[in-house]
DNA sequence: TTCATACATCGACAGAAGTCGATATAACGA
DNA sequence: TCGTTATATCGACTTCTGTCGATGTATGAA
């Protein structure tokens, strides 16, 4: 039955928990700046890109990219790695999930 | 290479517009009341939940579910069909694809 | 035609979120 | 140690968004 694969397929996630992790992964997407940081870091030469090549990038202050970059990170869509001065980021399991 | 997989992977959508209305849909998707109706027609009995059906659940006004509703249509998340008196929303092909 | 029901639209309001400039922190080089 | 560079954090401001009650619209029944 249609439904039922539907259902299924959608990881039914009647937990409240799972629910709001969900939606904060998807808030945190549905903002083109974000998006637009993702999609750099997913096409960047290595699979990680550096702060110092993203703020750029988009036009808006250092802070702000700052800030976006932080709230991916806490949605689970981004890793963080500090070498030296710089600061790597790269996306997580969860992040190809969704967007694959 | 591992990156080249995922940046392809992630149908590298550079252009501006398939940007724009990505993340319009993952913030349609980004918010707890939306992606709990989304889940509640998934796993509604027909592939379909009437409104009458669904505003009750969410402990909102009437109208805010409406509003809600016609948020998800205008994403390309649910398709809206009127059947008499009621009012039929169902999952596009897109957010299956998203969700699944 | 009149009434009730199902849903959409409107106007208002509070709280959330994006943005900035200024400042703090931390690492490296001279 | 001092200065520079790369990021993060803070505070303020404006715009966006979720919510409501009230009202509009359309369908069907009496």
């Amino acid at each position: 039955m249609y439904t039922l694969d539907v259902a299924h397929a959608i990881k039914l996630t009647k937990s409240p928990k799972a629910l709001a992790s969900m939606s904060e992964q998807f808030k945190a997407l549905g903002d083109e700046t974000r998006l637009g940081l993702m999609m750099a870091v997913a096409s960047s030469g290595n699979g990680e890109a550096c702060a110092c090549d993203l703020a750029p990038d988009t036009g808006l202050a250092q802070s702000t990219v700052s800030h976006h970059l932080k709230l991916l990170v806490d949605a689970g869509l981004l890793s963080r790695t500090q070498r030296g001065k710089w600061a790597y980021y790269a996306l997580t399991d969860a992040a190809v999930k969704i967007l694959s």
